[in-house]
DNA sequence: ATTCGCCTCTGTAACGTTACAGTTTTAGTG
DNA sequence: CACTAAAACTGTAACGTTACAGAGGCGAAT
């Protein structure tokens, strides 16, 4: 075997008699020139290919990490078509303050130990679908993870239609299987009102998401099961909408604040309105903890730093973003897209 | 001219007569074939190049519009080394809620106006130096932005060494030139300070950001010469530390609340210890508005809806990322780095 | 001895683009 | 009329990778 790898690399010298300037950087040419291999077998060594001796393989392996060898990702593109991208579509006006963050992180602390990369594509809500339109055509990604679902998501429909993998943050009720992250809302929703029963509160509103969205469905669910089981008093919130801006919201707070016949325990599906709720709930004269109770989902844990008395349930951006992440992966490798669909229980402690 | 281009068309057809599969993506092959040009023209005329002629050039824009043409990434990427691709490097430990995701849409803002991607590379606080390595040496992007920039910062001294575009979301003090944006935190200390002075307020605390990064020097003097011209008392907040665990500023808060000897107004340099130091003072028994004001910087809204007591002064991200990605790109196209230096004026009102 | 199959390795071509070095055509010059 | 120059176009090669179709060598079966 000695004697076979010298007249290799004798070969090999006689084959590629250029200067390998050293400071140029190594692709496959310069391991085979440095293995005395042919490029085609350096590379099916490096992608550990059955017709492949182990011995040269570990050679191969070695002279690739001595001289810092990296594939040439244009290179694997151009000819295979794989991107080792994955792209996440996000609307640059939404301004759901930390979620996006935590979600990228988890996504990139997923795709770290991958060869992907997370490329960021925003769109507009005046075209949702020009992002996706433009993945499909032009093939920029292996994969996309898609946020702000709605329950009939265009974008779901079409990127099934283009054998594209993706995953979506939320569920969609299009009854079609893809891979989803999704809070369990119903589960928040019946917690919350828990809390507040063990507080020995009886008179309980609910202020949900913006009633078009599929997860408003879970939480008034979710809301509606405890209170019948808990045999509590359904406080109707005619006004509440957390889609107004938080000004109105403020406004709402203050006007329950001052009204005689109001709740004592208010359910909050977001941070953000609980925050300017509750700020119109203290201009009113009302103490947190003392006349009323609030829950609310929080996602960093910041409330509970600025004001203990709000009662919170977490939700956790980040493990969404690793469990979109995941699947998307998964999904690419050939995983069963019915597998690959996550509901994230709400963690009650804190 | 119709001659001519009849006669193109045939030569054309004679050399290429594969079938051209209309559902395959379009190429430069393909719109070669379709005017009867060479590829090599349809390239130089699609960059508008000085050696096709004007008539030409817009047959191919024509053809090239009419079947969605788009140029290959991987394929340009692979022959000129461009990748189209401006890197964001994030640190994905830190949780400074929606700093992020406003910079991030400030970027792709930009960059939709033009080829580029955003790629998402993150960082541990191990080893910073980790991506800004793995970039130059893959040649995996064009440009690259850095946040959390130190006053040395080694990121800055390689990339200058390596030759690669970048732009710093703030400042450095190593005697080096190159683009970056800069929020002016002397200019907010300073406007932080009148507004409680036109309060009436007369002994004035700052909590200013953790000493090592250089903003803190800003901070600093801005609010030291505001005391002076404004000839007030400097209240010095010994344990004061906004690296500190929001929990400790929420102690010292309530400590700085109860004791008979505090401040009455207090610039503070986040958000986010605002929140927590107004947290520890009203629980000690104070108001605010009335016992003490509070200066701080938003970047979102949100303390305005909550709790209008709080005095802000807006800091924009998004503009930060707008401006971060226009500079890395100037510095692309060739601009003096010199002249790619903003200083961010805060907004007073609001 | 021949054939067969297996194992291990090989070169060629192609992905889509552009740099480069021509080539043809037309118009202008002496 | 030859000659040159400019204008407008051309093909070839290369970027780094991998699919594909071999090609040697060698042991086993015939």
């Amino acid at each position: 075997m000695g004697g076979k790898r010298v007249w290799r690399m004798e070969l090999g010298l006689r084959m590629k008699p250029e200067l390998d300037a050293s400071d140029e950087r190594p692709t496959l040419k310069t391991i085979a020139y440095l293995t005395g291999l042919g490029v085609t077998t350096v590379s099916r060594a490096l992608k550990n290919g059955p017709e492949i001796g182990e011995e040269t393989k570990e050679r191969v392996r070695q002279i690739a990490k001595q001289v810092g060898y990296r594939p040439n990702r244009a290179g694997v593109r151009l000819r295979t078509g794989k991107t080792n991208v994955i792209s996440l579509i996000l609307n640059t006006e939404e301004g759901s303050m930390g979620l996006v963050s935590e979600m990228v992180y988890g996504i990139t602390e997923v795709l770290a130990e991958t060869p992907y990369h997370l490329v960021i594509t925003p769109y507009s809500l005046s075209d949702p679908m020009e992002p996706v339109r433009y993945i499909v055509e032009t093939r920029s990604a292996d994969g996309v993870i898609i946020s702000r679902t709605e329950p009939k998501d265009p974008r779901v429909s079409y990127l099934l239609d283009h054998n594209l993998p993706f995953a979506t943050h939320g569920r969609t009720d299009m009854g079609v299987i893809h891979p989803w992250h999704d809070y369990d809302n119903e589960s928040y929703a019946y917690n919350a009102v828990k809390l507040l029963a063990e507080r020995g509160r009886r008179r309980i509103a609910l202020s949900g998401p913006p009633p078009h969205l599929l997860y408003a469905r879970h939480t008034a669910r979710g809301f509606e099961r405890a209170m019948r089981d808990m045999k509590l008093d359904v406080f109707p919130l005619s006004a509440m909408n957390l889609d107004a801006p938080a000004e109105a919201i403020r406004r709402d707070g203050r006007e329950i604040g001052l009204s005689a016949d109001r709740p004592d325990g208010i359910v909050v599906s977001s941070a953000m309105s609980a925050l300017a709720l509750v700020g119109g709930l203290e201009e009113a004269g009302l103490k947190i903890g003392r006349d009323i109770d609030i829950v609310t989902k929080q996602s960093t844990s910041f409330i509970g730093w600025y004001k203990p008395e709000i009662l919170t349930i977490r939700e956790d951006f980040r493990t969404a973003g690793r469990d979109l992440a995941k699947s998307v992966l998964a999904w690419i490798d050939g995983a069963d897209p019915a597998t690959l669909q996550h509901l994230a229980a709400p963690d009650v402690r804190d």
